[in-house]
RNA sequence: UGGGGCGUAGCCAAGCGGUAAGGCAGCGGGUUUUGAUCCCGUCAUGCGAAGGUUCGAAUCCUUCCGCCCCAGCCA
């Protein structure tokens, strides 16, 4: 009875997608005996927001179906590949929260394999060894409205062709100087069926092989048969490799391969005001423009994981978004969403004055300290509470008073009363200025025996600011950070996505105050500065006993919305 | 102008011949010791356009329009 309910509950909250559809079919019609898929990231940089929702779709079907999900490292070509990459490939798909089936794979496991499925092919008549260079094959190639030409090289014997490549293996033969062609159809409308290369020359060493080979395959010829290998039932890929899908099974239908995989595509994520490019990422990272592939403004796994943001809500955003077949433009606000949401729900509360300003309360007794306690969070009694030392002087932020202000203004004015979130209600008798005529300090009066109730004299106080002890503190930097772009697609403009780079997009504070309670913050964990927003140490900036926090991203602020 | 795809609200996205789900954003209101959270309400006579078939069309047919991908020995 309940489970009926929940089910058609969540039926009607989640319906699937065409992927899950498809997969739902296979296993009932019996063309698949359970689902095998694979994420196959080639380990040339990092992993950036639209390979969650690769990760996410493949491990997800894997897990929602029963089935299996490999994670495949595309390797084909070394000269773009290196073992700093697969590591932190790695660490990035296990910290968010998924765990592939078995051992790693690399389509440089299967080389061998491939080398003589190429040599298959040969024997066939299927593939032949082409003297073109790169820019005779072009020529050769047509275009897009016309057909191309056969290759002069096309029908040389099966013997010639065995003996050429075994050349081509043997580093005889010079890089450029000749590739292994599938014979197909040089007046195919798809381009990709036009005697494609198979295998080419680079005498260059792989980071998972050394210099056992000097020849290569390419994407194509690899990536077919390496699903069938690992008897991958669903080949899941992006838009861009729709074209290459005949290809795909082509290969699977002249190769003895000891399963037949089949691809599917779905559209890959765009997000706003974002670059999700490996090449873009790179030239961000190479030209200094950030600090690194872990830069917190990087659209990076590893970026996002420095910011703040948690598995949790990167997993939740790829759910949200959906999977479909059309090209979108996700609103940044989406992914902001998930991560407040799940921060919220979470993130244990803390105070941090980010622009202090002094506050003496002239009626405190000088010395004293109380020793006041917090929840450690509104709405949830599982976390632990603090301690929170208050005495006669303390910081707020400067943002937090003004001498004059409309009735929209519910924090500190002079003459009014606001209450310090968790402790008493105070009110502002004078604003001390510095020679500049800036405010320096403010001089207040704690309104007496308002812990947790209202003022006696049913004045009540205008608002709620948080404060910090000027006593007992921590001194700390905070990083705040904006969006890395300021246009929705860098560089749509004028073509270089560099010049819509945000100059402000990160901000440092020196000198805020955060509670004490954190002494032991961990970079892992996120608390939420209240009524500023969420924030973690960082661990390359933090010093021993001085912790500098990134902001994950601001709360909501409506404030904000209202007075502009 | 060849081939392959895709068009449902500002942004995602259900829907598959029976009279437009849901989420994000927005707007209005309520609760609140975070201007947060939470809660309530509101938001497409309309599904790229025009014809047609049908009692009935976002769903079927025709034509047109727009956008994306493909001419690496990259993936």
């Amino acid at each position: 009875m309940t489970e009926i309910t929940e089910n058609a509950a969540v039926k009607a909250e989640k319906p699937s997608h065409f992927i899950q559809n498809i997969l739902r079919t296979d296993l009932e019609e019996g063309n698949v005996a359970s689902v095998v898929t694979r994420f196959p990231p080639e380990p040339n940089g990092y992993l950036h927001i639209g390979h969650a929702k690769s990760i996410c779709l493949n491990f997800g079907m894997a897990k929602q179906f029963g089935g299996a999900c490999n994670l495949r490292f595309d390797d084909t070509n070394p000269e773009k590949e290196s073992d700093e990459y697969v590591e932190a490939i790695k660490r990035d798909v296990t910290w968010l929260g998924f765990a592939w089936d078995g051992e790693i794979r690399f389509t440089s496991d299967y080389f061998d394999q491939l080398h003589s499925w190429a040599i298959e092919l040969i024997k066939a008549g299927k593939a032949y060894v082409c003297d073109l260079n790169a820019d005779q094959a072009r020529e050769y190639r047509g275009t897009l409205t016309q057909p191309g030409k056969n290759s002069p090289n096309r029908d040389r014997s099966v013997d010639e062709n065995l003996a050429l490549f075994e050349q081509m293996r043997a580093g005889e033969l010079e890089e450029g100087s000749c590739s292994l062609r599938a014979k197909i159809d040089m007046a195919a409308p798809n381009i990709n069926l036009r005697d494609p290369i198979i295998y080419r020359i680079k005498k260059v060493d792989h980071h998972q092989t050394g210099d056992k080979w000097c020849i290569y395959p390419s994407y194509d010829f690899a990536h077919g048969q390496s699903d069938a290998i690992e008897g991958v039932t669903h080949s899941i890929c992006t838009l861009e490799f729709e074209d290459h899908r005949p290809l795909y099974e082509w290969f699977i239908a002249n190769i003895s391969v000891p399963a037949k995989p089949k691809q599917y595509e779905f559209a890959r994520l765009n997000l706003n005001y974002t670059v999700t490019s490996k090449r873009k990422l790179r030239q961000l990272v190479e030209e200094g423009h950030v600090e690194g592939w872990d830069d917190p403004r990087m659209p990076t796994i590893s970026g996002m994981r420095r910011r703040g943001y948690t598995p949790e809500s990167l997993r939740n955003f790829c759910e949200r978004i959906g999977v479909t077949r059309s090209d979108s433009m996700v609103d940044v606000g989406m992914l902001e969403y998930c991560v407040r949401d799940d921060l919220d729900k979470n993130a244990p509360r803390a105070m941090c004055v980010l622009r202090p300003l002094k506050v003496t309360l002239t009626n405190y007794p000088e010395g004293k300290i109380e020793r006041l306690v917090a929840a450690g969070h509104p709405n949830r009694d599982d976390l632990a509470e603090r301690e929170l030392p208050f005495g006669k002087t303390v910081f707020i932020d400067v943002e937090d008073f003004r001498e004059e202000a409309n009735k929209k203004y519910k924090r500190l004015v002079l003459g009014k009363r606001v209450r310090l979130r968790n402790a008493y209600v105070i009110e502002a008798d004078e604003a001390i200025k510095n020679d500049a005529g800036e405010i320096i300090e403010v001089k207040a009066r704690v309104i007496e025996n308002t812990i947790g109730v209202d003022p006696e004299d049913g004045v009540k106080p205008k608002g709620v600011i948080h404060w910090v002890s000027a006593d007992e503190h921590i001194e700390c930097d905070i990083r705040l950070y904006d969006r890395l772009f300021n246009e929705e697609v860098p560089g749509a403009a004028d073509g270089d996505f560099l010049q819509a780079i945000n100059p402000d997009s990160l901000q440092i504070l020196r000198g805020a105050k955060v509670e004490v309670s954190l002494r032991d913050a961990q970079p892992a964990s996120v608390y939420q500065f209240e009524r500023e927003g969420y924030f973690c140490l960082d661990e390359q900036h933090s010093k021993e006993g001085a912790p500098v926090f990134n902001r994950t991203i601001s709360l909501r602020d409506s404030w904000a919305k209202m007075s502009q």
